[in-house]
DNA sequence: CAGCCGTGGGA
DNA sequence: TTCCCAAGGCT
C-alpha cells in the first residue's frame, strides 16, 4: 500500500473554525533581535518540497500514522518513542491500545496497571506519566486529548517536543516540531555541523521556525518529513546521503562533511548505576501478581546501600507501593 | 542547566 | 566485548 493517504492528520472539525493561521510554532519567540532574525532567515534553503514528496514514498507504515490511531493514539505512540526505538514500541503500543482505546479507559485503572503494560520499554515513570495525562484529560477536557498546544503543554510527561508532536501529528497544526532527528537535519543541512548542540538553543528554534511552511497542512507534512528523513536517511552514525532527497542543498555535505569538534556528547553510563538497582527491581514487581517481599527484593541486587536507595526512590517516584509488614508492589491508586 | 531517569539491538 | 544510541521530560 501506498504510504501517501496513511499520514492523513485527523480532523476532527474537519472546517477547522479556521485553526488560526497565524500559529507560530511551539517555539516561544524569545524576543528582541527581530531585525537579526529577519536577516538570517533570508537566505535558508527551501527544504520541504523535497522532503515533503520524499515522504510521499518513504515514510513507514506505522500504525500511529493510521487515521483509526486518532489523537490519542499518537500522544500514546509519543509518549512511549522518547528515548525508545520504533521496533521495541511498535508491539507494546498494539496491546496498550488494545485495552485502552481512549484515555478515560486507561484512567479508570491503578497507575500501576500502566507501570505493568509499558513492560520493558524503559524510563517507567514515562507510564506513570502518561497515567496521569489520561487521567487529566477524562477530568479536565472532556475525555478527548485536547488540541491546543498549551493545553497539551500543561499533561504530565508532555513537553515542547510532544506538544507540537500531537498538535501537528493528530491536528494537522502548524508547529516546529523539534526532536532529535529534525535537530540533525537542520544542523547539517543549515548550519553544516555534522551534530547539533547538547542541549537545544534558541537559535535552533528560531532556525526552524524559519524552515516551517506557511501553509499549514504543508508544515504538517513537513513536521513528520524531516523527522522520518532524520530517522532513516540522515542518521546519527552512518547517513546514506546518496539516498537523500536534499543532498544537493545541504550546507554538511558542501563543507565535505567534516567531523564534528566540540565537546563529545555525554556518555551515559549504565552498569552498576541507581538506574540499574531501579530496573531491576520494578521487573520483580512488574512480574509479580502478589506484594512482593523485601527478601526477593534484596535478592537483585548485593550492595544494601543501593539498593535501599534505589527502592526509596522508586517509591518517592509513585512507581512502587509499600504495604505494611515489608512487603512491595505495583501502585494501586 | 547538567544530571538523572531504562533498555536492548546493532556496529 | 564495548560502545553508541533511540520521536524527551523534569528538576
Amino acid at each position: 500500500m501506498t504510504a501517501t493517504t496513511e499520514y492523513t492528520p485527523e480532523t476532527v472539525t474537519p472546517e477547522a473554525e479556521n485553526e488560526n493561521g497565524t500559529e507560530t510554532g511551539a517555539v516561544a519567540d524569545t524576543g528582541g533581535a527581530g531585525a537579526a532574525e529577519a536577516a538570517s532567515a533570508e537566505a535558508l534553503p527551501v527544504l520541504h518540497p523535497h522532503v515533503n514528496a520524499w515522504f510521499e514514498l518513504n515514510a513507514r507504515d506505522l500504525p500511529w500514522r493510521h487515521p483509526e490511531a486518532g489523537p490519542w493514539g499518537v500522544m500514546v505512540s509519543e509518549f512511549m518513542l522518547q528515548q525508545t526505538p520504533v521496533s521495541r514500541v511498535l508491539p507494546v503500543y498494539e496491546q496498550w491500545m488494545a485495552r485502552w482505546p481512549r484515555p478515560a479507559d486507561l484512567a479508570a485503572e491503578p497507575s500501576g496497571e500502566a507501570v505493568r503494560a509499558w513492560g520493558r520499554l524503559g524510563y517507567p515513570r514515562r507510564a506513570l506519566r502518561l497515567h496521569g495525562a489520561a487521567t487529566a484529560i477524562t477530568e479536565r477536557h472532556g475525555g478527548d486529548v485536547p488540541r491546543e498546544h498549551s493545553q497539551l503543554l500543561a499533561l504530565p510527561g508532555i513537553g515542547e517536543y510532544t506538544a507540537a508532536a500531537v498538535a501537528s501529528f493528530a491536528y494537522g497544526q502548524r508547529y516546529a516540531v523539534l526532536d532529535t532527528n529534525v535537530r540533525r537535519v537542520i544542523a547539517r543541512a543549515v548550519s553544516g555541523t555534522e551534530y547539533p548542540p547538547n542541549a537545544t538553543t534558541a537559535a535552533e528554534r528560531r532556525l526552524a521556525r524559519a524552515l516551517l511552511p506557511e501553509d499549514v497542512p504543508t508544515a504538517a507534512r513537513w513536521a513528520a518529513s524531516s523527522m522520518e528523513l532524520g530517522a532513516l536517511v540522515c542518521t546519527s552514525k552512518n547517513p546514506e546521503c546518496g539516498r537523500c532527497p536534499i543532498v544537493a542543498q545541504c550546507a554538511w555535505v558542501r563543507a565535505g562533511k567534516p567531523p564534528h569538534q566540540g565537546p563529545a556528547r555525554r556518555t551515559q553510563t549504565y552498569a552498576g548505576t541507581d538506574r540499574q538497582v531501579r530496573g531491576r527491581l520494578l521487573a520483580v514487581l512488574r512480574d509479580a501478581v502478589t506484594p512482593v517481599p523485601q527478601k526477593d527484593l534484596d535478592a537483585v541486587w548485593h550492595e544494601p546501600v543501593q539498593r535501599a536507595r534505589a527502592l526509596d526512590g522508586l517509591v518517592a517516584d509513585g512507581l512502587v507501593e509499600p504495604l505494611e509488614g515489608g512487603v512491595y508492589r505495583l501502585p494501586r491508586t
